[in-house]
DNA sequence: CGAATAGTGTCTGTTAGACATTATCGA
DNA sequence: TCGATAATGTCTAACAGACACTATTCG
């Protein structure tokens, strides 16, 4: 039997997307150790074996262990490999996407706006604008951004989060005819947002049946013309 | 800093996919070595950093070897990973979907319904699924079936691997609007297909700028109710 | 009451599917 | 001419977006 050859070098790196100042953001963390020492990367780490069930585990261990982040959405994005990404060596690198309320995140994180990265090392900038462009496609159509949004919110604040992410205004009165239509959110009753000197909003929250799969819509929001 | 740990086990596997009999199959080789000898699996086959350049590479190198296909449509399908997937260890493997016209597979390819399918070593059948839902809700709204057509085809014969590669029955009015509207394809002038005891139709081949890329429609065909 | 935002009713243009009609071949 | 399939015209129902209107809060 032929042998497996060298050693890769075999890592998971993770896009965590949150929403902060009405603008999707990555976060990012400046690395400890070479390559690339002392500058801003996204985060990850080597798989491990004997510790990680799974590549997924990985990603959350790294999740963990790095960003404080405990049980986000966590979705596998896509494998990058090859000898010319990393200088140690030929490499494969699965890549994590992860969204997260920004206030899940601890106060330190650092943050970039996806539309203005700082140069990344490797090929992580690529690696989030495969991310970036995975979130807008799933948000036309599915219930994704809510992982962006808190456990309670208002229809208002969600809408806002998908023109957020989609990075477009959205028909207020289509918005809330498709929220109806997938039956994801159930009002809390009795619960009003309130603070403005307007009428204040229902306040929602994901149904059961919607925790821990994506509701899937037929025909996306805002389909291309 | 610290070391990659034990050496894994890193592969490509590929979900060739092509239609015959008007029905999707997979390509399907006798395994050669241990585990599994003898028995039916993907091909697949170890990553070789000396000689792919990415695993995009080792995947149409696999394809090539294992089965004599060339330069087919190929996309990264996902990775999947852990210690219970194989029995040699803890392993990677990043899997591939490739789709080729029936006419272009030699003759001794022995391939297998995706719906009948015989009982896969490993995690091939997650694989397998995971290559057909994903080539079915791509194909809901973008131009991929294209690939399971030769050069020349007729749009009766398009609309039909259509409705195999979907499972369902496709509007005919509706699937020539939406054809017409993508733009991609280009009647071959004074070329109707021959045959049958009826009026011709007419033969198209791809436009040179949906040769490259997927064409991709807004809304998709046969919108879920 | 006025400003501001939440929430709803309704009209209209667009799109998809059903059905019918015409076209073109071989036998 | 008939049977069979290709190709197209047209009607209708479903849907999305625009706009206007009502509702409810604070000051």
């Amino acid at each position: 039997m032929t042998r497996a050859g060298p050693p890769l070098i075999c890592t998971v790196d993770v896009v965590l997307l949150t929403l902060r100042d009405g603008a999707l953001q990555v976060l990012l963390q400046r690395r400890e150790r070479e390559p690339f020492a002392g500058t801003l990367a996204l985060p990850g780490g080597y798989v491990r074996p004997q510790e990680d069930r799974d590549t997924d585990a990985a990603a959350a261990r790294v999740l963990r262990e790095k960003a404080g982040v405990e049980g986000p959405y966590l979705e596998q994005l896509a494998t990058f490999s090859g000898a010319a990404r990393d200088p140690r060596g030929w490499s494969v690198a699965i890549a994590y996407c992860a969204l997260v309320p920004a206030d899940a995140l601890p106060g330190h994180a650092v943050l970039a706006p996806v539309d203005r990265l700082p140069s990344l090392p490797f090929d992580h900038a690529q690696i989030v604008a495969t991310a970036v462009a995975r979130v807008r496609t799933k948000s036309q159509y599915s219930s994704l951004p809510v992982y962006l949004c808190g456990e309670r919110f208002t229809l208002p604040q969600l809408q806002a989060v998908y023109e957020a992410v989609l990075g477009e205004p959205v028909n207020k009165v289509s918005f809330r005819r498709k929220m109806d239509e997938l039956d994801m959110l159930e009002p809390i009753e009795g619960a009003l947002s309130s603070g403005g000197a307007h009428r204040p909003a229902q306040l929602y929250r994901l149904r059961n049946a919607a925790r821990q799969a994506l509701v899937i819509s037929g025909r996306g929001l805002n389909p291309r013309p």
